[in-house]
DNA sequence: GAGTTTGAAACT
DNA sequence: CAGTTTCAAACTC
């Protein structure tokens, strides 16, 4: 059923609903391209990876929930049961989405496509935008727009230049509080807008007050893989769990202006939405929206919250345990947390402020913190995964994110707190069956980078209790707890993007281990489970096949989605920028490298390689062509490039390859790619026309295939329609059977007057001759009945 | 496919 | 920081 009404429907932007675009963008030969313009550029190869709408399944498959129309004429409610909404509140004012100054447009879209999001019961799924404190002068756009009071903002992505999106709501939209626990979403305003706001995307974590982290054009993609996700929930069969079953989902996301320089300005907390649903069984499940009150946690109850930020690096997600987390807790995340009670597990994400960014740990009593997850210098999300053992892998996969996120949770229940506890929970007949827990024994940081594709991921259904969340086969980074803390501590916020901290083998509760985004393909897949039904993502898309890439070239499916080249590394082991999977913060994945250590069976080694990396230069695994300065549009290499052969007309040279010019950090010599340059004009102008060659020669190939495939299958012939018919309508089945009648028949003389082998085949031959003749013939008669006579 | 060229990464 | 070596990709034949 639709998650969402008509009405909101029409208002979300048409770059949502364009995942084709998305597609195709990943496509283009040079990866670079592909980037979106932002600050900081995604990794070339993205594009490629798998065109995965980063879907959200919170629900298991046994405990999915549906929605009932009933639920709420708003949105939320859907076949699938989880919905998934992003509902900024208080953050936009009543203008309209043309006052925000955004490069992304303010459009009208389908909100069902971004709405559906499958939460298990009891778990709440909160996500915050909070307007962040204008520039200091004050121009920023989405200072103007957003108000601590204004509207509500329902939904809040990317555009596809990154821009994030946001519905708003009008103010008539209720407040958590008289709506929570009620369901009661009854009230969704006819009037909600798209707002894309200019700037990086930050998440406030510590407290309203801070400055989060900045917008980016992820948002863009990621609202577009939230409708992917959406659309794809919507085909899941409904599936219904015995008892009541309430899932909230809170997304907070704090708006932040570019050259926000004053903390102090940052526009309060905008506090999300709690929404509520029950399954069809329960007519009790609802979805109810509310606001939450952003100095106070969400949960209280000690439920575990996480927080989706579609942030892009540096910002840093933080999930965080809350399950010991106390009301009085230092921490001054206010900000609505995340909670997502799956099952009998619970990911709880906080954010933090980039100014303390050391305080997201200090929520969690019991886990461990990672004091390096703490950033510098920039904004950052933390992603703080409280992990038990035996961990169970759990993948995330946010939607309109192009993170994912694995978490290692255990199904025991350590914590006895109730989950959707607190004041968004109202239903008392919504307490799970199952506690819903997650010790909070490790805290991981998770910096969220942006993967550069966004192309397939749909996770493999899994039976297994562990859940999985649709991740992208971009390099996105993961950072989950390790069973061992390794020696080493990485700098987690220069680990690479996509960089993952997962369990070290077979061992206790502390470890962290680096890996990539492709690590989800290297768990065994006994390891995941999905949480949505399995016929979920039967429909999918090309980005099941990508889902479970293994290591090394044990993938079946590897081949038709892997973005990036293999790597042929010989003496690198695979652990050293000379690697582009490394480079990329990839594991190695169906590779021709020899000896390769990248990969889960050498994590330490992996690990102390990334620790290396880092200490000769703390950026290494950050994206070489980002933005260029403020006012230039065209991306630069961050470090230019320093060719001195090649003019920088050749792949050689790192900003060919991109597709920028040469800027003037550029030390090359002989520099011929720049705008004016005729060698790069005419060598540009060549490849287009090879290009569409190319894709002109693709488009031919297709059609007579197709056209070959038709007359194959034809069974029947097309020249009873009368006249006009091609001659390969007349080839129908009865008259292949009769060519190959005679064939076998002249095959059969030969054999009988013992004629010689070459004989033979010219007999053959021409009897094959013979009948085509005679079918041209009788096509060029325009005879329905064409009976050959041998 | 082998060999060469190239420039980034790594090393000194 | 500069020079040299190593390395793997890009390129050529």
């Amino acid at each position: 059923m639709d998650v969402v009404s008509p009405e909101l429907n029409s208002l979300l932007p048409d770059e949502i609903m364009d995942t084709e675009a998305i597609a195709m963008e990943e496509e283009l030969p040079a990866e670079h391209l592909a980037a979106p313009p932002q600050s900081e550029p995604e990794p070339p190869q993205v594009p490629m990876e798998t065109e995965v709408p980063e879907i959200v399944s919170l629900c298991p498959a046994t405990t999915s929930m549906q929605m009932t129309s009933a639920s709420t004429d708003a949105q939320c409610s859907t076949s699938s049961g989880t919905q998934l909404l992003l509902a900024p509140s208080g953050l936009i004012t009543g203008t309209t989405t043309t006052s925000v100054k955004t490069t992304g447009p303010v459009v009208t879209q389908n909100l069902p496509k971004i709405s559906s999001v499958t939460v298990p019961a009891n778990h709440q799924l909160i996500i915050n935008k909070v307007a962040s404190a204008p520039a200091a002068d004050g121009k920023s756009p989405g200072a103007a727009v957003l108000k601590p009071e204004g509207q509500k903002l329902l939904v809040a992505g990317l555009s596809k230049t990154g821009q994030p999106i946001m519905l708003a709501l009008p103010h008539t939209w209720n407040k958590p509080a008289t709506t929570q626990g009620t369901g009661d979403a009854k009230a969704l305003p006819t009037q909600i807008k798209m707002v894309t706001t200019v700037g990086k995307p930050v998440i406030a974590v510590s407290s309203a007050s801070q400055l989060m982290g900045s917008s980016t054009t992820l948002q863009a993609q990621q609202l577009k893989t939230l409708q992917h996700f959406s659309s794809q929930i919507t085909k899941k069969p409904p599936v219904s769990t015995a008892g009541p079953m309430i899932t909230k989902l809170i997304i907070t996301k704090a708006l932040n202006n570019k050259g926000l320089s004053s903390p102090a300005s940052v526009a309060p907390v905008v506090t999300g939405r709690v929404v509520t649903q029950s399954t069809p069984v329960t007519p009790a499940r609802n979805l109810a929206i509310g606001e939450t009150v952003s100095t106070v946690p969400q949960n209280t109850s000690g439920n575990s919250k996480v927080a989706i930020s579609p942030l892009k690096s540096p910002s840093k997600l933080t999930v965080v345990s809350v399950a010991s987390q106390s009301p009085n807790s230092p921490q001054k995340s206010v900000t609505l947390p995340l909670n997502v009670a799956l099952g009998q597990q619970i990911l709880t994400v906080q954010q933090s402020a980039t100014t303390s960014p050391a305080k997201a740990g200090t929520s969690q009593s019991t886990a461990q913190t990672l004091k390096t997850v703490g950033g510098v210098g920039t904004s950052q999300f933390k992603t703080i995964i409280p992990l038990t053992t035996p961990p169970n892998v759990q993948q995330i996969q946010v939607p309109g994110s192009r993170f994912h996120y694995v978490r290692l949770v255990t199904a025991t229940t350590g914590s006895t707190t109730a989950q959707s506890g607190g004041s968004t929970n109202t239903n008392p007949s919504i307490q799970p069956a199952k506690p819903v827990m997650m010790n909070a024994a490790v805290r991981m940081s998770v910096p969220i980078i942006p993967a550069q594709s966004i192309k397939q991921v749909v996770p493999k259904p899994l039976t297994s209790a562990a859940q999985v969340v649709t991740t992208s086969q971009t390099p996105q980074r993961l950072i989950m707890p390790a069973t061992h803390l390794p020696q080493i501590q990485p700098n987690l916020t220069s680990l690479p993007p996509g960089t993952v901290l997962a369990p070290a083998h077979g061992s206790g509760n502390m470890g962290y281990a680096v890996l990539p985004a492709p690590y989800v393909t290297q768990i065994p897949q006994s390891a995941f489970v999905t949480l949505t039904s399995s016929s979920t993502f039967s429909t999918a898309t090309p980005i099941q096949t990508q889902a479970r890439l293994s290591l090394n070239g044990l993938s079946t499916s590897e081949a038709t989605s892997r973005p990036r080249k293999p790597c042929n590394c010989t003496r690198s082991q695979c652990l050293k920028l000379y690697c582009d999977c490394f480079a990329n913060g990839e594991f190695c994945n169906n590779c021709n490298c020899v000896n390769c250590f990248n990969n889960l069976d050498h994590e330490s080694e992996r690990l102390k390689a990334i620790k290396a990396c880092l200490d000769r230069n703390p950026v290494a695994f950050k994206p070489k062509i980002g933005k260029g300065k403020q006012g230039e549009s065209d991306r630069r290499h961050s470090k230019g490039c320093n060719c001195k052969k090649s003019g920088c007309l050749k792949n050689y040279c790192e900003c060919y390859e991109a597709k920028i010019m040469c800027s003037s950090i550029c030390k090359c010599m002989g520099c011929k790619n720049f705008e004016e340059s005729p060698e790069r004009k005419t060598l540009m102008h060549l490849a287009d026309a090879a290009e569409v060659r190319v894709q002109q020669q693709t488009a031919a190939k297709t059609k007579l295939s197709s056209q070959i495939s038709d007359l194959l299958t034809r069974t029947t012939p097309a020249v009873t329609s009368g006249g006009g018919k091609l001659p390969y309508t007349f080839v129908t089945k009865e008259v292949a059977e009769a060519t190959c009648d005679c064939l076998l028949e002249q095959t059969e003389q030969a054999e009988l007057t013992n004629q010689p082998q070459a004989v033979a085949e010219r007999l053959i031959l021409e009897e094959f001759g013979r009948c085509l003749r005679r079918i041209i013939s009788f096509a060029g008669k325009a005879k329905t009945d064409c009976p050959i006579n041998c």
